[in-house]
This record gives C-alpha cells, sequence and structure tokens, in this order.
DNA sequence: TCCATCCGGGG
DNA sequence: GTGTACGGATGGA
C-alpha cells in the first residue's frame, strides 16, 4: 500500500488508520509515550502508581547536547497523556507529551506519504499521479452576505480526469447540467457524486474557509448527513482556522497553502483565484461581475452562471496540477500526511522536519513554550537586517548583486545552534555570542544535509533536457528544499518555535549585517556607487564604459574571501532604477518589464482614485517622464476639487465584522452602518460597508456616507489622504515636492 | 505613540 | 485532537 493519509480513532484502545493507494490498514497496537526525566529519589514503581501508566522503560537520549537516561512512560490511548501530565510533572520534567499520536507514529514508524508501507517504514518511493478532484460552490449572497451557511447554494460543479459535472436547481434550460429538484437534493447529489468517483485527493480553492463549511451548514440545515461513503467529515481545528478531513481521501485547499507557503515567491499582488491561476497557469477565469452577478445570473443568465461555475473548478484542477507536486514532495521531505503539511506555516514545516530528525538521532524534543513564555518570547525584539538608505532618485544601469542563501550559508559557516553555543573560542558572532567548533551542531547539520541535496539535484538539473517529466520532479525537489533552508533562520527567531534560540537569532543577523556592509564598504573602494543595499543584496552603479565587466570582477574578487558556504552572486542587470525610501523602489529591465517594491496598495479600503494614479506614476518615472507624472498628478488634484472625479473611484469599502452595538470605537464604517441600519436597511456583521467621504464637519466618520447616498466628497480628503500619500512615496523620490502637487487653492490659477 | 480593529480568501 | 497558531496596516484617542 502507498501511504496517503492518515486517521486515528477507537474510544478505550488506540486505533490508527492507515490509507492510500491499495485500501487501508489499521493497527492497534502502537502505544502512546511521554518521556519523563525523573528527580533523583523517584522510583518507577511510584510513577507506576499513576492510574494510566501502563509501563516504564530506561532510555536513554540527548538532551540539548548532553546524554540523559530518562523513562519513556507508555499509556494505553493518547487521551491519557493530556490527564495524566499534570501528575507526571510532580516527578520531573516530561517531554514530548505534546506530540499528536498520528504525527508521533509517522515518525516512529519512519512512514513517509507517497511512499510504500513495509515492516521496516517507508519502502520504495512511488511515482504516480493522484486521483485530484477539484470542486467549487455557488450560492446566493444578497440576502446574507458572505456569511457561512446564509444564502441557499444553487450549484456546484466538480471537475477530474473523466469528470466534468455541474449539478443545479431551480434553472431548467442549461445544456449539460445536472438539474436536481432543490438544494437538498443538490448537496446530496454533490456528497455522492464524490463519493462514486473515489478521488484520492480533493481540492478546493478556500475550500477549509467557505464551501465546506458552506455546505455543512446548508446540510444540517436540510438533515442531511455530512458523509462521504459513510465517513463523516470532521471539522478539526487548526488554530484559528478549521479544516475538513474526510476519512480515505485528502482534502487540500489549495489557497491555503499558496498563502502559507508560495506566496512569498510569487508575484500576483493578491491571492484571489483569478490572479493565481494567471500566474501559476495562465489561463484567465470568466467575469461575472461579484456578489450581485451571480444573483442576477442565476435568474436571468443561467447558463453564464453554469459557465462560470464550471471554469471555476476547471482551473482549481489545473491550479491543483501545478501546486500539488510541490505539496507531496514537501510532506516526503517533512514525512507527515499530505493534509498536515499542506496546511502548515514555513516554521511548522522546518519545526516537524526537525522533530523526526531528532528522533533519529535519539535528540528530545523541546516543549512547545506555553502562552506566557510566547508572548514574552514575543515581546523581545532585536536588531534585524542592515538596509541601506538609498540613495534617492533615478539611477542606471543597475547591477543588484546577493548572497547566495545568506542567513542558512552562514548558520553552515559558524555552526550557529541552540547546541553549540559556549562562553570561549574564536567563532564569535558580532553580537557577542560565540559558537563551537567542534561538534556540528543539530541545526546547522540538518541544514547542511539538505543544502547538499539541493546543490546536487540543482547540478543534476544542469545536465538535464527541460521539458521532461523527470526534470519537473527534480526541479519541484530542489524548490521544496530552497523553500525550508529559507526559513531555517525565521525559525530561530520565531516565538512559538520549540527550538527557538534569541542568542541564535541575533547571532545570524549580525554576521549578516557585517558581511552585507563589508561587500558595499569594498565595492565603494572599486568606484561603484552603492545604490542601495537590503539584508543580503546591494544594488551598483557607475559610469564605467565596461560596467558588467567590472561587477563581475568585483564579484570574483570578493568571494575568495568569504568563509565557505558563503558567496555573493550576480542577480541581473537592470536599465534603470527608482529609489524612493528603504524597501520602496522599482527597477525595469531591459525587456521593459518592472520590479516594483513596497509601493504597491492592495487592499480594498484604498479608493480606485489612489490605486490607478499610483501605477501610473511609477510606469512614467520610470520611463524617465517624470514631468508627465507630476502633471498626471496634478491634473487628477485639479479634478478633485473641480468635483469632477466620478463618485465610483472614490468609494472606501470596510468589512463590518460583527453587530454594530459591539463596536467600542466608532470607526468610520461603523458609522455608515449605522445610518444605514436607521434607513431600514438589514445590517448584518461581515457585509460590506461602501462609503464616500463627504464635507461638512466633524471627524472622518461623521463625514462619512453610504455610497449611494452621497452626492458631493471632501476633495480635501482624498487629496490628502488618498491621492497624495499614493503617488508621493515615487515622486518625492524624483524631487515632486507635497506642496507643489497639492497646489493650495491660490495656487490654482497659476497651475491652469 | 498606543490601542482597537481590519485585512486576507470565498459568493 | 498527546498543540491553540499571523502579521501588517490604519484610524482614533
Amino acid at each position: 500500500m502507498i501511504l496517503l493519509g492518515a486517521d486515528y480513532g477507537g474510544d478505550s484502545k488506540t486505533k490508527v488508520v492507515l490509507y492510500g493507494r491499495g485500501g487501508m490498514a489499521i493497527d492497534s497496537d502502537f502505544l502512546p509515550y511521554v518521556y519523563l526525566l525523573p528527580e533523583k529519589e523517584i522510583t518507577q514503581k511510584t510513577v507506576l502508581k499513576i492510574g494510566r501508566v501502563i509501563k516504564i522503560e530506561e532510555v536513554e537520549r540527548i538532551l540539548l547536547n548532553k546524554p540523559v537516561k530518562v523513562w519513556k512512560v507508555y499509556f494505553k490511548h493518547p487521551k491519557d497523556v493530556p490527564i495524566t501530565r499534570g501528575e507526571l510533572r510532580e516527578f520531573g520534567q516530561v517531554l514530548e507529551a505534546d506530540i499528536p499520536f498520528i504525527r508521533r507514529y509517522m515518525i516512529d514508524k519512519n512512514l513517509k506519504p507517497m511512499f510504500e508501507i513495509t515492516d521496516k517504514g517507508a519502502g520504495k518511493e512511488e511515482e504516480f499521479k493522484l486521483r485530484t478532484l477539484a470542486f467549487d460552490i455557488e450560492c446566493l449572497t444578497e440576502e446574507g452576505g458572505l456569511e457561512i451557511g446564509k444564502g441557499p447554494v444553487i450549484m456546484v460543479s466538480l471537475w477530474g480526469e473523466g469528470l466534468q459535472k455541474v449539478i443545479g436547481w431551480g434553472s431548467a434550460d442549461v445544456k449539460g447540467l445536472t438539474l436536481v429538484e432543490d438544494e437538498a437534493a443538490l448537496i446530496r447529489e454533490f456528497l455522492n457524486t464524490v463519493r462514486i468517483y473515489k478521488p484520492e485527493v480533493i481540492v478546493g480553492y478556500n475550500s477549509d474557509g467557505f464551501d465546506w463549511p458552506y455546505l455543512k451548514e446548508r446540510a444540517k440545515m436540510f438533515k442531511i448527513p455530512f458523509e462521504i461513503d459513510k465517513k463523516k467529515i470532521k471539522f478539526v481545528k487548526k488554530g484559528r482556522e478549521m479544516a475538513p478531513k474526510i476519512e480515505g481521501i485528502v482534502n487540500v485547499d489549495l489557497y491555503i497553502f499558496i498563502r502559507n507557503l508560495l506566496s512569498q515567491y510569487m508575484k500576483s499582488e493578491n491571492l484571489k483565484l483569478n490572479t493565481v491561476v494567471s500566474e501559476l497557469v495562465g489561463e484567465e477565469k470568466i467575469k461575472i461581475g461579484g456578489g450581485k452577478g451571480i444573483d442576477d445570473a442565476w435568474r436571468n443568465n443561467p447558463q453564464l452562471l453554469y459557465d462560470y461555475s464550471l471554469q471555476d473548478a476547471k482551473v482549481t484542477y489545473l491550479l491543483a496540477n501545478e501546486v500539488l507536486p510541490m505539496v507531496y514532495t514537501l510532506s516526503k521531505l517533512v514525512g507527515q500526511t499530505i493534509f498536515d503539511v499542506s496546511r502548515m506555516s514555513p516554521g511548522q514545516v522546518v519545526e516537524w522536519l526537525l522533530i523526526r530528525r531528532a528522533h533519529e538521532r535519539g535528540i528530545l524534543t523541546p516543549n512547545r513554550p506555553g502562552y506566557g513564555e510566547a508572548s514574552e518570547r514575543r515581546s523581545l525584539s532585536y536588531e534585524g537586517a542592515f538596509v541601506k538608505e538609498p540613495v534617492k532618485g533615478l539611477h542606471a544601469p543597475i547591477a543588484l548583486c546577493d548572497f547566495r542563501s545568506l542567513y542558512p550559508t552562514i548558520i553552515m559557516a559558524h555552526n550557529i545552534s541552540p547546541d553549540t553555543i559556549t562562553t570561549k573560542g574564536k567563532n564569535q558572532a558580532p553580537s557577542g555570542a560565540r559558537f563551537s567548533q567542534d561538534v556540528k551542531g543539530f541545526i546547522p547539520e540538518t541544514l547542511q544535509s539538505l543544502f547538499d541535496e539541493r546543490m546536487e539535484l540543482k547540478a543534476k538539473l544542469k545536465k538535464m533536457k527541460r521539458d521532461t517529466q523527470e526534470f519537473k520532479a527534480i526541479y519541484t525537489q530542489q524548490n521544496a528544499l530552497k523553500l525550508v533552508l529559507n526559513s531555517f533562520y525565521g525559525y530561530l527567531g520565531y516565538a512559538n518555535a520549540r527550538w527557538y534560540n534569541l542568542d541564535a537569532a541575533k547571532a545570524i543577523t549580525s554576521w549578516g549585517r557585517k558581511y552585507i556592509k563589508d561587500i558595499m564598504d569594498i565595492a565603494d573602494a572599486n568606484k561603484f556607487l552603492v545604490v542601495y543595499g537590503d539584508t543580503d543584496s546591494v544594488m551598483l552603479t557607475s559610469e564605467s564604459d565596461d560596467f558588467e565587466g567590472d561587477v563581475k570582477k568585483f564579484l570574483k574578487n570578493v568571494n575568495t574571501e568569504l568563509p565557505d558556504p558563503i558567496r555573493l552572486e550576480l542577480d541581473g542587470f537592470f536599465v534603470r532604477g527608482v529609489f524612493v525610501t528603504k524597501k520602496r523602489y522599482a527597477l525595469l529591465r531591459d525587456d521593459g518589464s518592472l520590479v516594483v517594491k513596497g509601493l504597491e496598495k492592495v487592499r480594498r479600503d484604498w479608493s480606485d482614485l489612489a490605486r490607478g494614479a499610483q501605477e501610473i506614476v511609477i510606469k512614467l518615472v520610470l520611463e524617465n517622464r517624470v514631468e508627465e507624472a507630476k502633471t498626471h498628478v496634478k491634473s487628477l488634484v485639479k479634478q478633485l476639487r473641480a468635483k469632477e472625479t466620478p463618485l465610483e473611484q472614490l468609494v472606501i469599502r470596510t468589512q463590518l465584522t460583527k453587530s454594530i452595538e459591539s463596536y467600542q470605537q466608532m470607526a468610520p464604517h461603523v458609522k455608515v452602518a449605522k445610518v444605514l441600519k436607521e434607513a431600514g436597511k438589514r445590517i448584518y456583521p461581515g457585509m460590506l460597508i461602501e462609503y464616500i467621504v463627504t464635507p461638512r464637519s466633524g471627524s472622518i466618520s461623521e463625514r462619512s456616507v453610504p455610497k449611494d447616498l452621497a452626492k458631493d466628497y471632501d476633495a480635501e480628503y482624498y487629496v490628502e489622504h488618498q491621492l497624495l500619500p499614493a503617488v508621493m512615496r515615487v515622486l518625492e523620490a524624483v524631487g515632486g515636492k507635497e506642496q507643489e502637487l497639492r497646489m493650495k487653492q491660490t495656487e490654482l490659477d497659476k497651475w491652469f
């Protein structure tokens, strides 16, 4: 059997259920256990007196970096652990009592998803495509907004190999539609379709937070058992979020995986299905015009709704094809189930990889910090990376150089780890901490093996033909390794980490600052102008005739000085760059493409006016058309003051998250909601409040008016709080003066 | 500056 | 489910 997922059940006795390709297996023999580091006079007999403890073994393990004798205390059922933990603590330190049972099982039995299950744990790795089903629901929202379970579900689409199905009710005459009697029948038909199709993996987009709970609520309303193949769909807590678990089927929410792990490497300015699909798949979603559009289409144009719904399921499926290989690769690397790994944050990915490795080495896993400890850690701040104040304005040309995996290479080069901290020796960080070089630390050792593996894969790729299945698979593997490697530094400073270590985190950034500053000094001495630099990168310019040649020579020189494996590399050359402030700049490549950092404003509580203006200004400035950019802004200011700006461009949108009464503060959208309510409109939590700031007097809240009731707007508010803040970031770098663009009334005539 | 509140994804 | 977990921006006081 090839392992795909695992669950546990059983009330009085443990029962591990393993499932995957080739069936299902049950193991009732694995006993839960914890470690007890007994205080001196305690005997095993005393501990055995605690009810529920069934046996004790003395074993040798490593605590931080010292060998210790600990007692492995066994129980009959996982639930016995939290019940007994407190009592056990009276006899000494209790360790590994906070490792969920299934994760414990995967580690101890050496099992990995996508690998064969054998007596000795993970056997042969299997390469195959999993039977994947994507789905998407549509519902009427004009009544309840996006509140879970409010309006009826009107369509459900499913897309898999050999299955393209849209189930609907109430709208006849659409070709291909599986028409059912009513909503209850639709939900039954959906569950039944999944049962018959027997997917190995079921995917959705934000399905943990929307589609699944929505269906569950509606099913409950109609008293339909929410189960597939007699197996209840259970909602398990994942921090603040819930994740639906279906025994026998791996459920993946692509949105959560992309948000947690992939978005840091993506260009998309938001993570809407549309945007993400066009970046990763290259397909555009059919537009139907937001919530009202769906309600309208259901009544007047069911064919359009059918197309839209099916298209969503299809692009979700295509997205799954792009994203799932990464999910599987990470799951194999971490050695936890696909269900779990697909919902992990980078910190958890590192942590579970470490826990498994610690087990293999006989190292005891530290306990998670308690709430108090974690908040204490959160309150501690330390000096981060060095960011150079940019030489403001336009520069050309630009060379961008950066350290190859700076923090991971620093950890390896200096053996930084919680278990190597010492008080003597030459290996001292600028922050003061010292690290022993005698024995490889747990963190650097783990990092090194991942780093070496990645280098090997990258070397392999160089010799391979692109566009083959094998190339793709290896590329994904090295990408997964990169993701993990880059998460180690953050992990050491992450408040909830088991291997949290402030001195290690401080040491890493202090060495990082030293190396980047050294590079800048050397560049300076070599007649480059260092325009900007952040953490691990420097941007250089010069007036030399052989700029590119100079940069390459410079790289060669500095790399002979740097300790292995720290290395500075060339990222690329740019035609021009505009530098605003730290973290805010834009670069132009010779093919016309842009790299924009820190200037985007994507939140919906910014008006379209501000968003659009900023985009145009960035483009004009990078094409060296600064005056045109300023003129454009001035014309927008003039338009605003002349009250010629269309009101739609000025709408600010904020969501109401709870009932009006429970707000302590009278924010603008709360005030507007109140007004709407008094006017007889139905107000509910989750509703999007759209408003415009009008003239009159008082605070912004007092001047905010529902979008449909606004007949006028406060021009000065939009100039000062929307337009100018958005464009000034770019313009002040190229000599634009806020005062000049603001054009006080008296100056207005002078300009136009 | 601090505190409270909102954003994200989904229809 | 042997765990309870975000991180950044904005507005009001």
